[in-house]
DNA sequence: TAGCGCCCGTGACAGTTGTCATGAGCAGAT
DNA sequence: ATCTGCTCATGACAACTGTCACGGGCGCTA
């Protein structure tokens, strides 16, 4: 059994280095990269060359799935393993079409994150099987793409004239864009239904 | 130089435990307790007496900084560590008012957490600089305490309405206190100001 | 005791937001 | 060729939200 090169992207640094400090305790796992940004997860894969990457989900740069979806387009045989705080199907969902082979959220107990990059050096998948059953319970995202741009551009207590601006829309069509959401979202307002959209992953 | 004590209280397990293998490359430091809620820490330090206890602020239970106050009440010996995410200016003003040692968030190298260690077991206080400043520059929060209670009340886009219901105010004077934090935040509506004040630590 | 600030409430008003009807242009499917 | 659904817009209306003025009660301090 050759040891397995892993790729560690996570953007704090103590957390990355703990990690680091966590795999080196196994003999068959080496980290040969760290980074700590998703735009930089590329150009460390063609200078390292590592059997299985471990990427983040929230990074600066580029987030750890829009990485992982081009990692996969250009190094098709390094494998790809999400390790994220946050467990919503929505990410879940984005994952499996961005070519991952396994999924684990921070909360797992450690010995867990070693399995995972043995699991998936061998063509296997890992994935919470509570997460999946999460992700297919919720379904597929009932918005337009037009009304996930705007309900997206609606965070932290925009006003409709801003929202407006920020999407080169009318102040009219935003608000008829927000109540269809609403409306698809079973809430009472926007903010309501911003929140519900993005735990659900329609973002 | 006898070896330091740890007890270590951050609930995502995986995180916990390696930042407990971090530690354990450093010959001084012992972790002797490891716990993931912070209604936890008080009973862990009973148990196994440590120099310094490192908390996350962010733990089910109990907050970290809440458990800072009690801890700091029932054992004023033990030295405690912050380590955070975020790095807000209000948490770290709520931590020094529960009697914190240290202050340290995790995109910090990971030297600096055993470094911070060492520091605080003899004696010294460990802030970060530009956090302090920024403290400092903040200033302390306008608001009243029945404003802070129906602000934070706000979240997740609430109705007038919800809120009144449970803060147990008519709607009316709810509508007057939003008003005013709106005001004092500099906000355009509740949401923003809900935002805002967050962020600063006013809540 | 008078003054001050916080607490809680009401009522009136303007501005913002959510809903609905309507219509035009444009793609893809039957 | 027609139908359907998405996009973008306008206008009207109702509901909600934010602002302001006002009043009474409470506790603290000068």
């Amino acid at each position: 059994m050759t040891t397995i090169r892993v790729l560690l992207a996570e953007d704090q640094a103590m957390i990355r280095e703990a990690l680091a400090a966590l795999l080196s305790f196994e003999d068959d796992i080496e980290v040969v990269a760290q980074v700590g940004r998703g735009d930089e997860v590329i150009t460390a894969t063609n200078a390292s060359s590592p059997d299985v990457a471990l990427l983040d989900i929230e990074m600066p740069g580029m987030d750890g799935l829009a990485a992982a979806a081009e990692l996969h387009a250009k190094h098709p045989d390094t494998k790809i393993v999400i390790l994220t705080t946050f467990g919503r199907p929505g990410y879940l969902r984005r994952a499996m079409e961005s070519g991952v082979s396994g999924f684990i959220v921070k909360d797992s107990p450690a010995d867990k994150l070693a399995a995972t990059i043995r699991q998936v050096r061998d063509g296997q998948r890992v994935i919470d099987p509570d997460l999946a059953a999460a992700a297919l319970a919720e379904g597929t995202s009932p918005l337009t793409p037009r009304e996930r741009d705007v309900l997206a551009a609606c965070t932290d207590g925009k006003t409709i004239q801003q929202i407006a601006q920020a999407v080169y829309l009318s102040e009219g069509t935003v608000r008829n864009y927000l109540s269809a959401c609403i409306g698809k979202t079973g809430a009472r307002n926007r903010a309501e239904a911003c929140r519900i959209a993005e735990e659900r992953g329609w973002l």
